[in-house]
DNA sequence: GACCGTGCTGAAACCGCTTGCATTGCCGCC
DNA sequence: GGCGGCAATGCAAGCGGTTTCAGCACGGTC
């Protein structure tokens, strides 16, 4: 059944050797040599065995791809970046889908049993000490949406989530809202946390608070029934996350208030559901696409030379406008 | 770095082939060696390594994961369940992202060259044919999504799509259109095709068809303003896809038609979008849990015997009623 | 013509693990 | 007490590749 090295060594009459340089690029082989080579590996339909290889070479070309996250469209839009942007690069996705799990231990194991070349931890809701762990296994990692600092402890390529609060409580005031809501994610993750920070920083006492269960539709919408029942409402409400929007959207209409007339929204991440035009989210975009490459090149030259220090790389968010804010005064 | 069997096995005072027995279920090792490599192995924090250990075994663990939708959320559900359900059976996804590719022989190399055990095609633009290169490559497959038949020649798990489209055509009649529409997919799809024959033969003459561009959003907005545009429109369509019916409703609703009031929309899948409350599709549903444990538990029996005669398992659709039907007469 | 550098090549060791086979020691049994 | 049987063990040969090293032929230089 398989095709091995050696077969093709004896059908061009050379050794196991020559075979194997004539498919390692650069290495010392006659043109003549490596041509018959091609020859009877393509008359037997030979491609090297990339695991055994990988027993020497020590690069497997597999990167870990963890994720937990599977409620959430924007991350369907993650995914086929990433995977589209390993592949382009040679490299094969491996896929770990963390659902529930929180202990990176095994993960770690797993990763480190099938020798991935690096990971990337794709994740706003984990806390960066579960990539760090990777790291700390030896594998080069790199976490996307994670929490950015001066001094990181493991690569991370993130959004300023602190600016983006204060983004998004700016685009507010200037639309004339003066009692500015948050939803947030879950309190504990870093990325609500800041969003929070930043958007009470500019809105000051103006600003009221709330989280919710989770990135998700529901928890938007659990939210802002919440909200609805508590009383006092904002005129306006920044959302942490598309999702949320679109659950805390659904909640207000269900009470009677229209969106944007009575109460406004702004959401953040800009996934391709939010521009549906029955959606219409105004949103902050987080530029995906930007943030995926700068992954991968860290990640490749983290492959490259392990031993360099950690860095925070920090995209800007830009406003997409639809139609859930009433428009500049 | 690497700690390995040989390390263990030093530790321990025993041989190589012990420590090896000690890691492998069933062996013959004494209770007591067992243990004392197990405390050696812990202590160094040793892990057996997969991809050695595959060179012998000649099981890798990985099986290829093959998807090409990345627009369709509907997909991130799909994921979702196969990822855990390999995880849960102690299998690895390894994945091929598609996007564009239609010819197979570069993803039948690379599933070979990793030496998966296996792979999943889940995917019901591509034609079954592209399946079957992986099976002719000697990989046990399974596609998701395909068409199926009596004597198919590659596994299929999929429902049974002419009679989707009848349950569908059934459901409008049933609420008293007498003017039933089709929006399909692309019409090269089996999938479209096969659920336009079921919904042509119970609704006969009644029936009207239009294709669209994709199974996403886009396309379903699309095709339901040419419908628009071209004049005879019906009283209620059948999408062959969620999100196709959300474009659609979305291009109705511009148009200052009311769904259900004026037209009404079933789609098909049920994925999770369908049922947040600001959309509220009726739509016949996919059972998406139970099918991706018939392709897994398909998939294992493969593996475990390559020469099993291929077989389509067809599930049944389910009519899930929610607010884009006028009622039941 | 001797010498040297260069470019190719093959033999053999090795990557980390499994496994067939032969060996050993122990047990129970007649 | 001798024997067969069996469980436990180690040796060594692979699995499919890469890579070091030494050897060889060739051409150019003095």
């Amino acid at each position: 059944m398989a095709v091995t090295l050696a077969l093709v060594a004896e059908r061009a009459g050379v050794s196991r050797s020559a075979v194997s340089r004539a498919f390692t690029p650069g290495a010392s082989v006659a043109p003549a040599t490596r041509a018959r080579v091609m020859l009877a590996a393509e008359a037997l339909g030979y491609s090297p065995n990339l695991l055994a290889r990988a027993l020497t070479t020590r690069q497997t070309g597999m990167v870990g791809l963890v994720l937990n996250n599977f409620h959430n469209p924007v991350f369907l839009q993650i995914f086929d970046l990433f995977t589209r942007g390993l592949q382009d690069r040679g490299l094969r996705p491996l896929l770990v889908n963390l659902s529930g799990e929180t202990d990176p231990a095994r993960s770690v194991q797993l990763l480190r049993q099938y020798s991935a070349d690096g990971v990337v931890v794709a994740s706003s809701e984990l806390p960066n000490a579960f990539a760090e762990s990777f790291k700390a296994a030896g594998i080069p990692t790199v976490l996307a949406f994670g929490r950015g600092s001066a001094t990181p402890r493991v690569d991370v390529v993130s959004i300023d989530n602190v600016e983006a609060g204060r983004m998004a409580a700016r685009a507010l005031l200037a639309r004339g809202y003066s009692r500015l809501g948050f939803i947030g994610g879950p309190e504990r993750t870093t990325t609500t946390q800041d969003r929070w920070a930043g958007f009470a920083e500019v809105a000051g006492a103006r600003a009221q608070l709330r989280f919710s269960q989770d990135y998700s539709f529901e928890a938007g919408r659990a939210a802002m029934q919440a909200e609805l029942g508590a009383g006092q409402m904002a005129q306006a409400y920044f959302c942490a996350d598309d999702v949320i929007s679109i659950g805390a959207i659904s909640a207000l209409q269900n009470a009677g208030h229209r969106v944007p007339q009575d109460i406004g929204i702004i959401g953040l991440n800009d996934m391709e559901l939010a521009g549906w035009s029955n959606i219409g989210l105004t949103t902050l975009r987080q530029p995906f696409a930007d943030m995926v490459e700068a992954v991968l090149e860290r990640l490749v030259a983290l492959m490259a030379d392990p031993g360099l220090t950690p860095e925070a790389r920090l995209l800007p968010c830009t406003l997409t406008e639809r139609s859930t804010l009433r428009p500049v005064k």
